[in-house]
DNA sequence: CGGCTTTGACCCGCGC
DNA sequence: GCGCGGGTCAAAGCCG
C-alpha cells in the first residue's frame, strides 16, 4: 500500500471491521438478515431488573427472538419479527429465562440456525413444548441467569399487531390504543426498574472495586510483612526464601532464570482511584531481560511507568520525545537504590496482560483511544502485529499490542502493558480494572519453577478457578505474561468439559449475576483470582491446592459434578467465541459507565451505555472524536 | 491544518 | 562480532 496512503492495510482475511455494536451483531448473526431496517447505531442498551421483570414485565409483548438478553441487559435492538402479537404475549408471559439461553445455545451449536432463527419461533417453540406446562424453571436453576442478549426492535410489537389484526378499523383502534396504553405504561414501569437497576450496578460495581483495593492494600501489607519477616529472623518459607534470593540477586538478571515474584506497588496500584491501577502492576519494575530496568516507587509514578515501552525500557539512551520525560535512566548498578526497593524492582518484570477474544473486529474496544505507531511482522505469524499507544494523554506509557493468531485468525490477540497516567473514561474501567487485576496477580505471585514457567495450572486454577483453560500465566518471556483466553472451548457443548471443573465462578449477589452481567465477568473472574491468591498469599501453593474452590464460589457455583443442562447452557453462552468477543466490546460499554448512568439524565437507560459507540468507532472516548479511532482500528489491524 | 497511518530505518538485546 | 528479531522512531502523505 502507498505509504501515507491513510487508507487502511488490510491485510486481514476478515474483512469485517464492526464497531462494538456491530460486534454485538455479529454474535447475533442470525439475525442479520432481519437488521436491515435498524441501523447499527441504534443499539439500545437497557438495564432491566434480572429475576423479577424477567419473567413478567421485561418479556411481555416482544418477539423473543427478537430479543436477546444481555446482563445487564443490553437491548439492541436490531429485528423485526412479524409474529402474531397475542402470539407472542403468550409465548412471552410463559417463557422462563431459560429460553433465552437455550435460544442462544441452539445458536452457538452450530445446529445452525438460520433457520431456527428466522425463527426464532421454531427454536423457541420447541423449548416452549416442555414449558408451557410450568411456568417455573427448571429445578437445577437455582440461580438467575439471565443471559441472552435481548434484542428487540422499537417497532416490534405494536405496530406488527395492528397491521396484521384484521379487524375492523373501529374495534382496531380501540384495541391499539388500550395496547399503546399498556404499553406506555408498562415503558414507565421499565424505565422505573432500569433506573433502579443501573443505581444497583453502580453500587455493585462500586463495592467491587472498594473491595478490590481493600484487597490489594491488604496483601500488600501481608507480603511487606512476610518480607520484614523473612529478613528479620531468615525464617525460610518458601516464599521468604524466594524473596531474599531474589534480593540478593536482584540485578543478576540470569536471562530466564525463574525469579520469584512478590507484591511490590499492588496497594499503590490499587490505591490509585484512577481506574488506571490496571497498569499500576505491570508497572512494577521489572528485572527486564538482564535486569537493566528499574522502576521507582509505585508510589509516584504512573510515569515511571514511564519507562514502559513495550521492551524499550532498558534503553534509556533511546527514547522518543513523547516518552523521554520518563525514560528511566537504565542503573547499571542499584546501589544507588534502596535494598528493599532493589529486592522487589529487581524481581519483579513489567507485567503484561494478553487477551485473546476470537473476533472479527478489528481491536477490541477497551475504551481507550489508541494510536497506531508501527506495525512489524513478527516471526513465526503471517499476521503482522501492529503497535499502538494511548493518546487520551500526552505521554501516557500505556501501550498495546495487537495481532491475529497465526493458528487460528479469528482470534485477535491484544497484550497491554503499561499504567496510564491519567484518568480513563469509564468505558475504559472494566478493562483497566481486568488487566490490572491479571497483572497484579501475575506480579504478585512468586512460583518457584525449575523451566521458567510459573505453574499455569494452578494460576490458571487461581486466576480463573472456573476454567484452567481461559488463562495461563508465562514467565518464560520477556515479561511476565497473563494471557486471558476468551476463545477457549468454542463449541462446549460439542466439546463438554471435564465435570470437575467450573465453569464460572458465580459468587454473585442476585445482581450481580455473570450471566446477566458480561460486564462484570472478566473483572469477577480476576477478582475471584484475587481471591484465591490472597488465599495464597504464602505462595506456598502446591498442586493439592487445584480444584479447591472458595465457598462463596462453591456455594454458587454451577456444579458441573451433577450434570446440569442449564450450567452447559451456561458454559455454552459464556464460552461462545462470538459471545466472548461480544463481551469483551460490551464491558466497556456496559460497566464503564457508572458515573454518566448515575446521573439523573440518564433515564433512557438505552441511550446511555450506546452513546460512545452509536458512531461505530472501536474505541470510545466521549471527548474524543472517534474518527481517528477508527482509522486506527481499521487500518492498524494487523492481519495477516 | 491537525491528526493519523504507513513504512523503512534504526536501536537494542540476545544467541551463536 | 554478527545476525536476527522485537520494538520504536519519524518522515511522508492522506483525510476530514
Amino acid at each position: 500500500m502507498a505509504k501515507g496512503s491513510g487508507l487502511s492495510f488490510d491485510p486481514d482475511p476478515i474483512k469485517h471491521f464492526l464497531p462494538i455494536p456491530t460486534v454485538l451483531n455479529s454474535f447475533l448473526e442470525p439475525h442479520h438478515h432481519q437488521q436491515q431496517e435498524f441501523p447499527h447505531n441504534k443499539f439500545l442498551f437497557k438495564i432491566e431488573p434480572l429475576s423479577s421483570s424477567m419473567e413478567s414485565s421485561t418479556f411481555k409483548n416482544r418477539s423473543p427472538p427478537s430479543t436477546i438478553q444481555f446482563p445487564v441487559n443490553l437491548n439492541c435492538s436490531t429485528t423485526v419479527i412479524h409474529h402474531d402479537h397475542q402470539e407472542e404475549e403468550e409465548e412471552h408471559n410463559n417463557r422462563p429465562v431459560i429460553d433465552e439461553m437455550d435460544f442462544f445455545a441452539d445458536k452457538k451449536n452450530g445446529n445452525n440456525s438460520e433457520e431456527a432463527d428466522v425463527t426464532t419461533t421454531t427454536n423457541n417453540t420447541i423449548n416452549h413444548s416442555d414449558r408451557k406446562d410450568s411456568n417455573t424453571p427448571p429445578p437445577e436453576l437455582d440461580f438467575n441467569i439471565n443471559t441472552g442478549l435481548h434484542l428487540l426492535t422499537a417497532n416490534t410489537y405494536s405496530d406488527q399487531s395492528i397491521v396484521d389484526d384484521g379487524l375492523s378499523p373501529n374495534s382496531e383502534d380501540k384495541r391499539t390504543k388500550s395496547e399503546l396504553a399498556v404499553l406506555r405504561a408498562e415503558l414507565e414501569r421499565m424505565n422505573g426498574e432500569n433506573r433502579r437497576l443501573r443505581d444497583m450496578l453502580n453500587q455493585v460495581t462500586s463495592n467491587y472495586s472498594t473491595l478490590q483495593m481493600h484487597m490489594m492494600t491488604m496483601m500488600q501489607q501481608q507480603q511487606q510483612q512476610n518480607q520484614e519477616n523473612g529478613q528479620r529472623d531468615g525464617k525460610s518459607t518458601r516464599e521468604e526464601v524466594k524473596q531474599q534470593h531474589h534480593s540478593h540477586n536482584s540485578h543478576g538478571g540470569g536471562g530466564g532464570q525463574m525469579v520469584p515474584r512478590q507484591f511490590m506497588d499492588l496497594g499503590l496500584a490499587a490505591a490509585g482511584a484512577t481506574g488506571s491501577e490496571a497498569e499500576e502492576a505491570s508497572q512494577s519494575s521489572s528485572e527486564g531481560r538482564s535486569g537493566r530496568e528499574k522502576s521507582r516507587s509505585p508510589m509516584n509514578n504512573m510515569e515511571s511507568r514511564s519507562t514502559c515501552g513495550i521492551g524499550r525500557e532498558d534503553s534509556p539512551e533511546k527514547g522518543s520525545p513523547g516518552w523521554g520525560p520518563n525514560k528511566i535512566p537504565r542503573l547499571g548498578n542499584a546501589s544507588t537504590n534502596k535494598p528493599a526497593d532493589q529486592a522487589t524492582e529487581a524481581t519483579m518484570r513489567k507485567a503484561r496482560v494478553s487477551v485473546r477474544a476470537r473476533s472479527e473486529a478489528p481491536m477490541i474496544t477497551d475504551g481507550c483511544q489508541w494510536r497506531k505507531y508501527g506495525q512489524k511482522m513478527a516471526k513465526g505469524n503471517p499476521c503482522p502485529r501492529a503497535y499502538y499507544r494511548c493518546t487520551m494523554a500526552a505521554g501516557c506509557p500505556v501501550r498495546k499490542q495487537v495481532q491475529r493468531c497465526a493458528e487460528d485468525r479469528t482470534i485477535l490477540i491484544t497484550t497491554y502493558e503499561g499504567t496510564h497516567n491519567h484518568p480513563l473514561p469509564p468505558a475504559a474501567m472494566a478493562m483497566a480494572s481486568t488487566t490490572s487485576s491479571a497483572a497484579r496477580m501475575l506480579l504478585s505471585g512468586s512460583m518457584p519453577s525449575a523451566d521458567g514457567l510459573m505453574n499455569s495450572n494452578f494460576f490458571a486454577r487461581t486466576l480463573l478457578p472456573c476454567s484452567s483453560s481461559m488463562a495461563t500465566i508465562s514467565a518464560s518471556a520477556p515479561f511476565p505474561t497473563v494471557t486471558l483466553d476468551l476463545t477457549q472451548s468454542p463449541n462446549p457443548l460439542q466439546f463438554p468439559r471435564p465435570p470437575n471443573q467450573f465453569q464460572v465462578p458465580f459468587s454473585n449477589p442476585p445482581h450481580n449475576n455473570i450471566l446477566a452481567n458480561p460486564a462484570a465477568l472478566l473483572p469477577q473472574i480476576f477478582g475471584q483470582a484475587l481471591y484465591n491468591q490472597s488465599k495464597f498469599s504464602g505462595l506456598q501453593l502446591s498442586q493439592d491446592l487445584e480444584g479447591q474452590q472458595h465457598p462463596s464460589t462453591m456455594s454458587s457455583s454451577i456444579h458441573p459434578s451433577n450434570h446440569n443442562p442449564l450450567a452447559d447452557t451456561v458454559n455454552a453462552l459464556t464460552n461462545d467465541p462470538n459471545f466472548t468477543a461480544a463481551l469483551a466490546a460490551a464491558i466497556t460499554s456496559l460497566i464503564g459507565n457508572p458515573g454518566q448512568s448515575n446521573n439523573g439524565t440518564n433515564n433512557t437507560p438505552a441511550t446511555t451505555t450506546t452513546a460512545n459507540n452509536n458512531n461505530g468507532s472501536v474505541t470510545s472516548n466521549g471527548n474524543n472524536s472517534n474518527n481517528g479511532n477508527n482509522k486506527v482500528a481499521n487500518s492498524g489491524f494487523p492481519a495477516n
